[in-house]
DNA sequence: TTTCGTGTAACTTTTTAAGTAACAAGAATA
DNA sequence: TATTCTTGTTACTTAAAAAGTTACACGAAA
């Protein structure tokens, strides 16, 4: 299938948010930094809402955190838009009469289970906030090469 | 899209190569153990065969392992068979002219490496000596509990 | 009251992998 | 040696999930 891209555009919009904060943010505008359409970002902002990391009013382009930066990891996006799901996809039709078939779900499903655990927990240790100020720093390293 | 289970059913097919060692195996056998088509399962015995992790030879039911279960580890299985790709997906294009979209590649690409390293850290201590004792405990142990 | 924008539904397109059919050619055997 | 089984491979179809598109009711603000 198509892969998503559902979480880098989210922390994408809750980066945007952020850094521009006092400007009109409507979704038009957040898409064209995405470049993607109006209704996958409104679409995305509505699940972000759901999970309480916006708030946003109908029919106004004024989107806000509903938290501070620090206090929202890569984590709680992850879970908002993408849900706690595999990571690695187990086969779940296998044959129960076999001796791999009717055990390789369960014992497969632990390792990656863990494997998982691992990768979700590095997320769970960057905020937003060190997101926006990594972005920032980039940018500004950018620009001095471009001076010099 | 329809989510890959190649890394699963790869795992599936090493491990019952060796569990059947001795048994015809051809890939009709063990597609019936994954609930699979036998094309399915040479594709993937191609690929584990480019990959150096089995022997077959043409016209014979007999792959058989190119290593020992124990120096297999699930790492070698999923880079054979998923490749070093992305584990976590970036929005590959985003708006350059803006600070957000500019940047962000970069930096959560960075994250998402960070995440997927710790990951297939974990496959790269999982030998397939370890799954297939593992489904071994498994199935004396259920075949404990219908005798008990 | 006009204009802009959100929220949402319905539908289409895109992408990727699995499933299916077909077949040349190697291996084993009666 | 003729038959049967099987692999390796190609080409095509189906399935599933997400992004893209169109449309529109309704809220907000000037």
């Amino acid at each position: 299938m198509r892969v998503s891209t559902r979480f880098s555009d989210s922390i994408h919009i809750l980066a945007f948010i952020d850094i521009y904060d006092q400007k009109k943010l409507s979704s038009e505008i957040i898409a064209s930094s995405i470049e993607t359409s109006p209704v996958v970002v409104r679409r995305l902002m509505g699940v972000l809402r759901e999970n309480n990391l916006i708030a946003t009013k109908k029919g106004t382009a004024e989107p806000r955190l509903s938290k501070s930066p620090k206090d929202i990891t890569l984590l709680d996006v992850y879970l908002a838009v993408e849900g706690d799901k595999q990571l690695f996809t187990l086969d779940t039709s296998t044959n129960p009469d076999c001796i791999v078939g009717g055990n390789i779900q369960k014992v497969l499903g632990a390792y990656y289970e863990d494997a998982k655990m691992a990768a979700l927990r590095k997320f769970n240790n960057i905020s937003l906030q060190d997101v926006i100020e990594t972005i920032l720093v980039e940018q500004k390293a950018k620009e001095h090469r471009i001076n010099n």
